[in-house]
DNA sequence: TCAAAAGTGTTGTACCTACACCCATGC
DNA sequence: GCATGGGTGTAGGTACAACACTTTTGA
């Protein structure tokens, strides 16, 4: 089966970006490429979207396709379309982003995917395409997303915390997703006027040091 | 000539968004379609994207060819790409958003455009396909860019201004972009603070009543 | 007793909002 | 003299950044 046009047509292609906190540190689920071009290099989950899905239902498809992951929310971060950012030919993307709790997972190949991987954002492999571009991109806009406490995206940073936390645990994830350090002090502020934060009454135990408070998120 | 794939492909188009300060209310540009679907209904002035243009020239070339404005900045909104979007099968599009000074140019129909014409954005004809989305999308998205103040985007304010203006007439052209009024006091700190504005000294003349002090944006 | 993390307040600055009256001019 | 728009200051609230010492525990 071909198919056939009068004129032209680039090849749409959708690409997510999922980060996760892993080990402490902000990481991005990285495929490796089982085909040419950029034949066993890391990649952007992602793949061409097919006719009669919309453009987020694709690139969750591919997703799961080539990673195992489904189900999470993400969001636009944008179109790229470079003319000769891909060798084969006119290839448009649009990206999208993700933050996921990294326990949900376990990454691995699939259909056009080599091997699936996290790695921290730090300490990147070279990508594929414009690969780099689009990570710099979303890591960008994850930052401002957590920071601004847009809640629906940064809801999710309390999926990085057990039921009961930590005022440092919290500290923790919050600066990794924002990529800087906070004062302590200012941290706590913060975290106890934005969010609906509970003590529990119970304390931290098997620490090596003085007890910690345990907090709670109270959703509603 | 035609053109065969092993794959069907969607088609790509750019919108731009074009927005205006016409008698002092926020415009937007608009085309009549020349042909169907919706032909005789208003439309955001795009097209399809050719094989070897960014998707930003693409966006601009289209403006020109319908409307004869040309070389504007512009930025990207996203892309849009339901299944349902457009009546002749799978069309997604990428839509981009700009502010431009209006008497640059004189709006006339092209090629694709019956006729171009500008509308107040709170009095606008049923639009065809998703446009009405978009141009919401994209008005707000021009909101947030005025307020914050980036000042790549609101340097364009200014244009809406004479070279030596009254605080009168540049809180008229910052009230109509945000779409909302403010406190003349507070917007006087707002603008003195956030932008160098200098006074000239002089005085507005031919007003009908107390003659205005005449301020200048100082450019770098 | 020491190392390590927990915990805790204040101050200055900047920004935003709300708000009311007098002034200069043309008609 | 009156209508119209020009022009001005203050006070309260909120948010953010900077900053240092004491407490509790396990080892």
């Amino acid at each position: 089966m071909s198919y056939t046009y009068e004129f032209p047509r680039p090849s749409v292609t959708t690409d997510i970006l999922v980060f996760s906190i892993r080990d402490g540190v902000l990481q991005v689920l990285l495929i490796e490429r089982k085909l040419d071009p950029f034949k066993g290099a890391w990649a952007i989950p992602g793949g061409f979207v097919q006719m009669d899905e919309d453009l987020a239902t694709g690139a969750l498809r591919e997703l799961e396709e080539e990673t195992g992951l489904s189900g999470i929310p993400i969001r636009q971060l944008g179109a790229y379309g470079a003319p000769d950012r891909d060798p084969r030919g006119r290839v448009i993307t649009v990206a999208f982003l993700a933050l996921v709790p990294s326990d949900d997972l376990q990454a691995r190949g699939g259909s056009d995917a080599e091997d699936a991987r996290w790695f921290p954002v730090d300490d990147l492999p070279p990508l594929a395409f414009d690969h780099a571009q689009i990570l710099a991109d979303g890591r960008a806009e994850l930052a401002r997303d957590v920071t601004a406490s847009i809640h629906d995206s940064a809801l999710v940073a309390f999926d990085f915390l057990p039921e009961t936390f930590t005022l440092s645990q919290a500290q923790q994830v919050f600066e990794t997703l924002r990529g800087e350090e906070m004062d302590k002090r200012n941290f706590r502020k913060w975290l106890t006027n934005e969010w609906a934060i509970e003590d529990t009454g119970e304390k931290s135990t098997g620490g090596r040091h003085r007890p910690a408070a345990l907090f709670r998120l109270e959703r509603d």
